[in-house]
DNA sequence: CAGTGGTCTAGACCACCAC
DNA sequence: TGGTGGTCTAGACCACTGC
């Protein structure tokens, strides 16, 4: 375990259990340094991945202040929508795997050219909640990372953990593109929309760590479903 | 200015000038520091700024990776939807001020006490795309950061502008809340929608840089005229 | 294996905040 | 003014990549 992680594990522990309570301030950096035996240096990166969970704020001159609990951690850095929709809905969640198959991505659907020509598992399924169809993913894998198939029950689990664990890769990050816009009718029968004019349309390029392409991602929800919550900061320059 | 943003903003320059071109590998880590003088430590901070731009990928073992350009990196640090707006539609674009007057927050509005019961400048607006009203906006600044009243000019083009500049305020960061939900009737009147049964909520608030709270932000956006390019970092850690 | 980025240290000085 | 976080340094060792 790297030092600034279980630095950040315990101060995150002591946040949640409001050990450090809302609203008041951490330690400062040499206290922190001292009390784990550690460098300034390391003390500030684990701050920094509190932080970026939108855990506390750092003051400058004054020091680290906590801030009020989020619910729904739901925050951008997440790749999967789906499992997400798991932690905040008390339904039962099904999926239905429509398509596996080897593919070439239709050059032009995402106007991007990386991933033309290169052979991919095409996957398409539907994700249900409570009964009803909310989300209609279609996920291009590549070939030469994946194999030429992935087991069925991966596909009504998780792909990521099966990805990670038994194939050993390693995600890296993704390009993230949201929009909302009518369903072609495609879409609209295999989602039970009633009258929504519209759904949300998400466009992700998955990579490795190593900067390669694993994925080509989208996915159709219904609105009703769709929530992002964002921690923004704010740099001001140019 | 500081060496870490120099240094940023010359990588980030021969980057988006093609110096550095796609695919290629920035020079190492010790070579761009003694470069610039610098030593490696700020050499890696300029560096992460680069890559939180989604404009490098760093690969451990490797080098630094200059990834694709993207388009209309009109990423989530943004805080204004509307001048990322401005960057992507050629149209005319226009503000009217409906409401200027000094209000209290309503509780259970957000679901959020800490504005709660004390004085806010309420602001609506409504933005036009080429005379279609796309955007109408409700703001909540504290009396006790911006004043009674804020210049009606200052409204129609950028309050931040304003506030950074003419008041010396500095934003820190924003909590924003992005749903997609069915308006009501007061948001219908004030949009043209025509038969769109949905609009893009976004709800934010805004803190300054020593985290006080600044601004509490609600904007009922026309769904076509929605986009958010996110570049998700993968962070498997629990 | 050589070379890269990742982690960590110890120390210095600066910019900012509250008192 | 004293104490905080922000910047910067020089150096060490580790973990990973590619050949």
């Amino acid at each position: 375990m790297k030092k600034y992680e279980s630095i950040y594990q315990d101060l995150r522990d002591k946040i949640e259990t409001g050990q450090y309570p809302v609203g008041a301030f951490l330690p400062t950096e040499n206290e922190i340094a001292e009390l784990y035996n550690a460098s300034r240096g390391t003390v500030r990166v684990a701050e920094q991945l509190l932080e970026s969970d939108g855990l506390i704020k750092k003051v400058h001159g004054h020091g680290s202040r906590v801030l009020e609990a989020r619910k729904l951690q739901i925050d951008s850095a997440h790749l999967t929508s789906f499992s997400s929709l798991l932690e905040r809905h008390q339904g039962k969640l099904e999926t239905t795997v429509l398509t596996q198959k080897t593919a070439l991505i239709q050059e032009g659907e995402f106007g991007f050219s990386a991933a033309a020509d290169r052979p991919c598992v095409l996957i398409e399924r539907i994700r249900s909640l409570s009964g009803e169809r909310v989300i209609f993913d279609r996920d291009y894998f590549l070939v030469e990372k994946v194999g030429a198939r992935l087991p069925e029950q991966v596909l009504e689990t998780s792909v990521y953990e099966y990805l990670e664990g038994e194939l050993g890769l390693r995600i890296g990050y993704a390009h993230k593109d949201i929009t909302v816009e009518r369903p072609d009718d495609e879409v609209r029968l295999n989602l039970d929309l009633s009258d929504d004019s519209h759904v949300v349309v998400t466009n992700s390029l998955v990579y490795l760590e190593n900067a390669a392409l694993l994925q080509v991602h989208t996915a159709f929800q219904r609105v009703d479903t769709f929530h992002l919550i964002d921690n923004a900061r704010y740099r001001p320059m140019r």
